[in-house]
DNA sequence: ACGCTGTTGTCAACGGTATTGCGCTGATCG
DNA sequence: CGATCAGCGCAATACCGTTGACAACAGCGT
């Protein structure tokens, strides 16, 4: 039994250890990691060299924790994004920044899909768009509700593919073998029109897909001024 | 082993039998209760008045029944679509009975938005997507780019709208005071889009959203097909 | 310099999750 | 009629996030 407790743990005790810029450092560290390294508190508390339940005396919970890793990575992107683009340049660099961060720290991707982080960070992603979408000439609820096409879409199409790449290596290969071989040995009868595009379709990938879906939210956008503007 | 008799389909077991068909049935009944009521093997186990891990003698873990009870629901929603709708109306009716089916059962509707199931009626959804998009005038690998578009910003749009409805009333509540309270009370200098449109921004409905969403997937599609046909 | 007080890390424990191995039972079949 | 064996219950395992009690230190007023 090594439990002198009264002085074993003296040797680290200089003012505050753990802050939490340290725990949000350790827990992107653990997110980047990916599939093979989960992020439980106890991995968490690994990393740190601390016992796993220090955290609660710098976050309430898990929860409160991954929101304010979100809006951390949320402001690598926002920053990362160029002065002096249109419209649809600062669109697409918030599309792009945002898929990257997600892929990069998967689990805060998808975890944060459906989530409102309500941290000073979002209010600029909510404020930039806001911004694109009245630049292209849309006002009042118009303006409302393209940001919310454009903010929800992108957030839900990027958890998504975060969620996707926190599968092991096994299951995602899995996944992508049926398009090149399930797809082609499918009834030809019921299903011809898979049967027709089944090469085509293992060929599409994921870059091309992120593209034409920006692309259409931007279109949308643009038709949608367009109209109004001459009515 | 030798799993003798094929014809001996009726008498199986007589008494209080477990059927995958069961099982399934007992984890929609539970999925439909939402958020208040979680979706655990213990919970089923109880729904269906038997030990919980009997589950694992007809599926071999929870992700596989997860798997099947998402292909029933895709089912329903494949029947609920009336013939000769054209490919806007298709798609439409895709995109409309998606969302009620992943609302009816939000925890299904979570789980598998980054999940490919591979199983009968995910093939008949990439069926009707192809027809669609053809019928539209795509060809080839325009077709097939077009299709996962549709597919992929479709299943995660539904399933991010599900998972937020995952989250008990008092989350919810919390989120949605976001927009009429914090968006008020927002610098004015530093965020002045925010503070103009905060009214419009809290009064912008989730059936606006996603009609703009799946009209701004329609209308690439149709650009797109008009562009090819002009060159 | 003292003791009080509040903060921060440690430790053990709790209730929750999915899953597995073992043993019983009863319907079916040779 | 007896043997077989799938289907089920039970107990246990390995995680997970979280909490409460306690110990060690920092900073403070006196």
């Amino acid at each position: 039994m090594p439990k002198s407790p009264a002085n074993t743990a003296r040797s680290k005790r200089a003012g505050s250890q753990l802050t939490p810029d340290a725990i949000i450092d350790a827990s992107l560290r653990i997110a980047a990691r990916g599939s093979e390294d989960a992020f439980t508190v106890r991995r968490l508390g690994e990393e740190l060299g601390a016992d796993p339940t220090a955290i609660y005396r710098h976050f309430r919970d898990k929860d409160e924790l991954l929101l304010s890793v979100a809006d951390r990575t949320l402001g690598e992107v926002l920053d990362s994004i160029p002065e002096g683009l249109d419209w649809k340049g600062r669109i697409r660099a918030l599309a792009d920044g945002s898929l990257a961060v997600a892929l990069k720290y998967p689990v805060v991707g998808s975890a944060m899909a459906s989530r409102t982080t309500r941290r000073p960070n979002e209010f600029r992603v909510v404020e930039l768009i806001l911004g694109a979408v009245m630049e292209a000439g849309l006002e009042g609820a118009e303006a409302a509700l393209h940001y919310r096409m454009v903010a929800d879409s992108l957030l839900a199409y990027v958890g998504q593919q975060a969620a996707y790449f926190l599968f092991d290596a096994e299951v995602r290969a899995a996944d992508e073998s049926a398009w090149t071989r399930e797809y082609r040995l499918v009834d030809p009868q019921a299903l011809p029109n898979i049967t027709r595009l089944s090469a085509e379709l293992a060929e599409v990938t994921d870059e091309q897909i992120f593209e034409a879906t920006v692309g259409a939210l931007i279109s949308a956008i643009e038709k949608r001024a367009e109209t109004l503007r001459g009515a």
